[in-house]
DNA sequence: ATTCTGACGTGGG
DNA sequence: CCCCACGCCAGAA
């Protein structure tokens, strides 16, 4: 790309993300909070936002703090964060992670 | 430069 | 438990 490097802030959300285990998920804040930018949240979702349809970038398995699928309506049919996400054994029920607590991955503590 | 929006999070009621 | 208001930061109009 340009002039510029790499943008080191959404590659290290990527970074973070691809270290997702397959079937578990992670928060925004948890991975902003990860790179120690714990109030940029919302740019963490802008970074997936950004990735455009990466495979290695898993943003399936990131939601917002409640579990619930926020930014399904990004990807491109209406349910396939959901369907990606049961197909890793994860039940999701009208867009709420079931067993959320227990199903999430803390990149801090378990990192 | 100003304003609004957004795949968020926290706190108070 | 739910609902509301505020804070945060980056990008688009």
């Amino acid at each position: 790309m340009g002039i510029k490097e790499n943008d080191n802030f959404f590659e290290r959300v990527y970074e973070v993300v691809k270290l997702i285990p397959y079937g578990r998920v992670t928060s925004y804040g948890a991975i902003a909070k990860c790179l120690g930018a714990a109030r940029s949240a919302r740019m963490v979702g802008w970074a997936m936002n950004a990735c455009g349809g990466r495979e290695d970038v898993p943003a399936h398995r990131v939601v917002n703090r409640k579990g619930i699928l926020t930014g399904k309506h990004h990807f491109d049919g209406t349910n396939l964060m959901q369907q990606l996400l049961e197909s890793e054994g994860v039940e999701v029920i009208d867009n709420q992670i079931i067993d959320f607590k227990k199903l999430f991955w803390d990149p801090m503590t378990e990192l």
